[in-house]
DNA sequence: TTGAAGTATATTGCACGCAATTCAATTGAG
DNA sequence: CTCAATTGAATTGCGTGCAATATACTTCAA
């Protein structure tokens, strides 16, 4: 017996769909955890990005989490009206916008130091194998990227 | 030296955005596959399940799918206006909308065949790591949905 | 020096996800 | 039997993702 291409075609057999549903349903973990922090997930992405390197331009930014000005410029207004970051433009190249933490941005860092531990114990997944759910996720990221 | 909860507010070091990179990125592999189909990837679900069952309602369908009405509606819409499925109301009960499979949706299921055989082949992963990493999304999955 | 090519960001448009609400139909307790 | 509670879809509103395009600025070669 040869099997069919049809087989592949179901549903619960297919990786992507499983990577696709536990993605939005880790986010949507999240989503209750930031809610007190007045940020979304893509937000609080780009928060830890600054809270490690409090000042970088746009495009910086958008390589570090794989996503382009036509995501990351309304969100970054957004997080400039809430207060958590500034955007200015570079007096070098006036093409290149600074975004820069504020105060006010650094001070939501304390409140976001549990999340992380917080999430890990909801999964209820032993670190082992979620470290190396990160590595093959991290792999497939990269073997697409490269074709 | 106890290690400070700010350690883990680092992006490279969460797994959840391996998975929601790898995840965008992998619906980008799909996107370009399904082009030629004129399907989105989340319409691509939809039509895998109407694929192995030709006709379920709404509710049967979010629930395979981990999507809600505000989702689906619009999006079994648009597959309606491409001719790919049909929407009526159950005569038995008004409220429940029966999603039947087209005969032109049916034809689609032979273009789509190749698919998951070029997927498998760009992730350039072997078989065995992608199915441990599909059964630690699954896992995953069924540990957030069961708090 | 000047204009063509390249670059960084912004804008537009479309399709999700999903919370919240609405609405009509059905069910079920008293 | 009746009306309050429940249910299945639809609607609304907002924030992504991302392709495509636009715009302003910079660089570079002839």
């Amino acid at each position: 017996m040869i099997p069919e291409n049809d087989d592949y075609l179901v549903l619960e057999k297919q990786l992507c769909f499983s990577l696709y549903s536990a993605s939005h349903r880790l986010v949507r973990s999240y989503r209750l955890l930031l809610e007190p922090l007045d940020l979304t997930y893509p937000q609080y992405l780009a928060m830890l990005v600054l809270w490690q390197q409090p000042e970088l331009n746009v495009k910086d930014l958008g390589e570090k989490l794989h996503l382009d000005s036509g995501t990351l410029t309304p969100l970054l207004k957004r997080l400039e009206n809430k207060g958590f970051v500034s955007r200015t433009r570079s007096q070098q190249d006036e093409r290149v916008v600074h975004i820069r933490l504020t105060e006010q941005g650094q001070l939501l860092k304390a409140q976001a130091s549990h999340i992380p531990k917080t999430i890990f114990q909801q999964s209820g997944l032993p670190l082992e194998q979620l470290q190396q759910l990160k590595h093959s996720c991290d792999l497939l990221f990269q073997q697409l990227e490269a074709l």
